[in-house]
RNA sequence: GCGCGGAUGGCGGAAUCGGUAGACGCGCGGGACUUAGGAUCCCGUGGGGCGACCCGUCCGAGUUCGAGUCUCGGUCCGCGCACCA
């Protein structure tokens, strides 16, 4: 399962419900004689522990232990089967030694680089946000409008493996959502790059990106993106200052996109088939940092554009057929007009013909975009692992040479963020000062620290191999135990948790370095948990604290309760009323197996009933249908305590329930399993009981009948009868032949061990 | 706006392939045991009708001998992405 976050309120119900549903797994597999890794570790370092360390002026060094000895404590309370011995923390320095070694290895592959560019910076956290981490543009964790900042800041080159990350969601056996979640996210587009000759500006030609060009001849202007790094080159000499004056004016992008923003350059752009000279403008609707940053605008054919030439009176020229462009953007697809040679074609295939064409003149070619960005690390904070980096005069970044790692987190009282988007370990001279690794001149360390994704990025690359202190991960133990075979975890993490131990995986399996090009071969997402059909949060006050249902009711029926809410990948609402409904289930069980003495192993009819109910209760679970395996496990122990109270309930039913229960209830059905005579434990590998798909199968059916439809009776019959026997019967049925009234039957399907309909 | 889910009794949810809608649990009603019961157990419980029966899976069409399930159109809710050209 995906490891928790240790935060000083200890375990959320979130993370009880993800542990359930795994441990039920794991226990099931292992009884099946599986050998099954289950570990557990705690992704310890991070802004959250950081902000919550500042509010109450402790300091996070001390705080963190003592967090994860609170999680650790309340897991094993859950009766979680984890191999403790190879626990992971994040915040170990002989875990993030590793960490920072992956960092290396990425560098040394060009995967890491220092580079320029407008960064998201929260004035509340002080720190720079990741895109993902700027909702609504404001600030995930505190709310904060956020601001763009320029600073260097290091990314890793997750972009140069959009496509491979693609291709390879085709054959991972992964929740479908995530699936699609990720394939969103990378937001591969296809389309062409245009290129357009400029006339009375530094640039002479400028490429557009687009997925319609088929709507070229449209083209009634250019926009570059306000955010443009080099905007000034589009830019007419004696209008510079005008244009930055503007830009500066400029309001930090709003929720709803604002179309009346905008400016003309009074540069020209020639377009590249017609030679006809069209404006160009500046307008923050338009992305610098996505495709090439500039883009063709088609008015009559795209929503934004069109948007925006109504509210700068800009021309709308319709190419495409299908719309009335003057009312409104017309964006499907069509025959091609205003368009010369290639009037009266459809888009689909006008694309390939314009992109022909343009290729043929040099001014374009097809081409592919993704909206995956790289993945900006750099953290100017404290809590985390410092990049371990040294910046010399001479020599540029250089690597911290692998004999000095781990590069430790000093330990500073004085944690608080500086604000001036410089991390607080700047301001440790004696930590910061070192000499080049290379040269040997006086050098500074790079004072940001990484992003926690980076952690979780490859954790489960550690587990097996905790006991090495030489290495990242044993290459036998790694063999062994990777990719994940079953991975758990909630689906807020589909994209950026996923995607980046992904990428860091398929890096480190192109160095060479990890068997495996993917780390979990299969994943399921957990559904959420409501409360009354709404989201859980503090600000609702309807946050539920495990540890008071535990008190209360033992681990084994809350375990039960949560697992009974709902199908566990949709999740389910938690409404504790119904929590009750378990210790009866539970005292049942205890009633009912300690009463079952009969030895009776041959009575058909209950052989028959085991069978199946051990089919049912198997195959639920291997599809993690815990909650109708909970029905059946109901189900079957009313009928044993029906029994066990006419005082015939059979032993070997009572074995069974408690196996197949132990999953769920690992405390209760181990005492009574000791309770019941058994020297060994309820969970020994290999315990599960087999089934027999022939007993399993019922041998009397009941057979509905309905006429047009309707049911009008039924009869029980042996499985199997053939559908010619089942409609003899039914017709010689006194109701049937009442409701007849002598009529012939125009039809009759007979479906052998469902159902007989008579049409008349 | 786009994408992905979903809508079934008073409530949470079952129904694997198009074949008896409502498994299991909560709640509710009745009963047993009991000095007592807010404990435990048993029985009942979609709505309507005295009844044979009728009506029922968000709404409207359709396919089919038969639709909760498939197709088309719509409403509402949840989640994700949201100016990605």
């Amino acid at each position: 399962m995906m490891f928790p976050y240790p935060t000083a309120e200890g375990l959320h119900v979130v993370n009880v419900y993800a542990f359930t549903g795994t441990d039920i797994h794991v226990r099931y597999r292992r009884l099946l004689g599986d050998t099954v890794f289950e570990p557990m570790g705690f992704d310890a370092f991070g802004i959250h522990t950081e902000n919550f360390a500042l509010k109450n002026g402790e300091h996070p060094a001390r705080m963190t232990p003592r967090n994860v000895a609170h999680f650790r404590e309340q897991l094993r309370r859950l009766g979680g089967l984890f191999d403790w011995d190879h626990e992971v923390d994040t915040t170990d320095p002989a875990y993030y030694r590793w960490t920072q070694w992956i960092f290396l290895r990425l560098f040394d592959a060009g995967l890491a680089e220092q580079r320029e560019g407008p960064v998201n910076w929260c004035p509340s956290c002080l720190t720079v946000l990741a895109d993902e981490q700027v909702i609504d543009g404001r600030c995930e964790r505190c709310d904060s409008v956020v601001e763009q900042r320029v600073l260097k800041q290091w990314f890793l080159r997750i972009t140069r493996y959009a496509q491979e990350l693609l291709d390879a969601l085709d054959h991972l056996d992964w929740s479908e959502r995530t699936v699609t979640a990720q394939r969103n996210w990378i937001g591969r587009s296809e389309g062409a790059n245009i290129r357009f000759d400029l006339e009375r500006c530094a640039r002479r030609e400028v490429t557009v990106f687009t997925t319609r060009p088929d709507t070229l001849y449209g083209a009634t202007f250019l926009v570059i993106g306000a955010d443009h790094p080099q905007l000034e080159d589009f830019v007419p000499r004696d209008r510079l200052g005008e244009v930055n004056a503007w830009r500066n004016r400029l309001q930090p992008p709003g929720e709803e996109p604002d179309f009346s923003v905008g400016m003309d350059l009074g540069s020209h752009a020639v377009h590249p088939l017609t030679g006809e000279r069209i404006p160009v403008w500046v307008a923050p609707y338009v992305l610098g940092g996505y495709g090439t940053g500039a883009i063709m605008a088609v008015p009559a054919h795209d929503e934004r554009d069109w948007h925006f030439a109504r509210a700068h009176g800009l021309p709308i020229v319709e190419v495409i057929s299908g719309g009335d462009v003057m009312e409104s953007p017309y964006t499907g697809a069509g025959e091609m007009l205003n368009s010369q040679g290639f009037d009266g074609l459809a888009s689909a295939e006008g694309k390939l013909r314009v992109v022909a064409a343009l290729e043929e003149k040099r001014r374009g070619e097809a081409s592919v975009q993704y909206k995956l960005r790289d993945w900006l690390i750099s953290r100017q904070r404290y809590w985390g692992p410092p990049i371990p980096i040294i910046h010399c005069p001479n020599d540029g970044p250089v690597p911290v040479p692998e004999e000095d790692l781990p590069v430790l987190l000093p330990e500073v009282e004085d944690f608080r963020p500086t604000g001036t988007g410089v991390s607080p370990l700047a301001t440790v001279e004696e930590w910061v000062n070192v000499t080049c690794p290379v040269c040997g001149g006086p050098a500074r360390r790079e004072t940001d620290v990484s992003d926690t994704f980076l952690d979780s990025g490859w954790y489960f690359l550690r587990y097996p191999s905790t006991d090495f202190d030489d290495v990242a991960w044993d290459a036998e133990r790694t063999e062994t135990w990777l990719p994940v075979d079953m991975y758990i975890g909630g689906n807020e993490h589909a994209v950026r948790h996923l995607l980046y131990a992904r990428f860091v995986m398929r890096a480190l399996h192109d160095m060479g370095l990890v068997p495996a090009p993917e780390p979990f071969t299969r994943f399921r997402a957990h559904g959420m948990i409501v409360m009354s059909g709404a989201k859980m949060s503090k600000s609702r006050g309807n946050v539920i604290n495990p540890d008071e249902y535990i008190e209360g009711y033992g681990a084994d029926t809350f375990r039960i309760f949560m697992m009974s809410l709902g199908p566990y990948t949709e999740g389910g609402d938690f409404r504790d009323e119904a929590i009750v409904g378990v210790p009866r289930f539970l005292n049942r069980v205890w009633r009912a197996t300690q009463l079952a003495t009969s030895d009776d192993v041959a009575d058909e009819a209950r052989e028959r009933r085991r069978h199946r109910f051990i089919k049912r209760v198997d195959e639920d679970i291997a599809e993690l249908r815990y909650n109708t395996a909970i029905s059946s496990l109901m189900e079957f122990a009313r009928d044993l305590d029906h029994e066990a109270s006419a005082g015939d309930a059979r032993r070997i039913d009572a074995d069974t329930l408690l196996r197949c229960l132990a999953p769920f209830a690992p405390h209760i059905t181990e005492e009574l399993w000791e309770r019941t005579g058994h020297e060994d434990s309820v969970h020994a590998r290999g315990g599960w009981p087999q089934y027999d798909a022939d007993l399993a199968r019922p041998q009397r059916v009941t057979i509905a009948v309905t006429v047009n439809g309707k049911r009008r009776a039924e009869f029980e019959t042996d499985a199997g009868t053939p559908a010619a026997e089942l409609e003899r019967v039914t017709l010689e049925l006194p109701r049937i032949a009442e409701l007849l009234g002598g009529r012939v039957p125009l039809n009759v399907v007979s479906v052998v061990d469902r159902i007989v309909n008579v049409v008349v």
